[in-house]
DNA sequence: CTGGAACCTGACGCTGACGTTAGAGGCAAG
DNA sequence: CTTGCCTCTAACGTCAGCGTCAGGTTCCAG
């Protein structure tokens, strides 16, 4: 499949992909006039690495952890890496919770004083 | 309190006390000649202000919070501001949650699979 | 009253993950 | 062979949240 094709079948921009290549995250081969062929693995290849982004990831992090996904073999520094960003991520959820907590109290508060509550109120509450 | 007292006190940097009151999210008092003072409450506002920017919220958005938080009265607007705020802390916990799983999933196959260790893929781990 | 630390206002720099032209070439259909 | 869509590289633009430097001012201890 070509460039066009992955993008749309994954969601993410042509533009994001040809910089997920030259990151060193997404390889392809080339045909004769260089353009960029991809096999059916990398539509999940795409959705990890966005998956590792949208975790707060760097580029460079997971440049480095990709192998250790790909890695059949695994070292003690590759697990140091996997354990290292499993714990950054795990900080992070911990932070947001302490976040949504801290808003759910403002929300609380602001129910609690509002004189009418309509039923649109509720709807919003609900979604 | 002058401004690098906060600073120290709530381990934000002087720029970023300044940043936030350029977008509006710290006020202070001025003395005659033009220093900023803060009382006791900043340093909670700063804090806050840091949990939200942490829990991935654009300055703009907690700007447009801040007043739901302060304010005693409670609108439909700013109840569905808070809201929409909270689903969106929600999602992102829950792609980090996936994420961590993920990498969770890989660790567990690395770890039962470490045989073969060679100085290789420690090179290539390491690069 | 004076020295030096702390503060002030610009304003440019930086990083990362792309968006966006621009100009040129590849590729399948008719 | 041509039309027209897709793709290519190269390179500049963007945005947020500050870092940092420059040049000047304010404050307070001594």
């Amino acid at each position: 499949m070509r460039i066009g094709e992955l993008a749309s079948s994954t969601g993410v921009s042509v533009r994001a992909l040809r910089y997920y290549e030259e990151q060193g995250l997404l390889a392809s081969t080339r045909s004769n006039g260089g353009q960029r062929h991809y096999g059916d693995a990398a539509a999940d290849r795409v959705h990890l690495i966005q998956m590792l982004y949208a975790a707060g990831l760097s580029s460079r992090t997971i440049l480095d952890l990709l192998p250790c996904v790909d890695a059949k073999v695994s070292t003690p520094q590759s697990r140091a890496l996997l354990n290292a960003e499993r714990a950054r991520i795990d900080e992070q959820i911990t932070r947001l919770v302490q976040a949504r907590d801290r808003l759910d109290a403002v929300i609380a508060h602001s129910q609690s004083s509002a004189s009418g509550c309509t039923t649109a109120d509720a709807a919003a509450v609900a979604a």
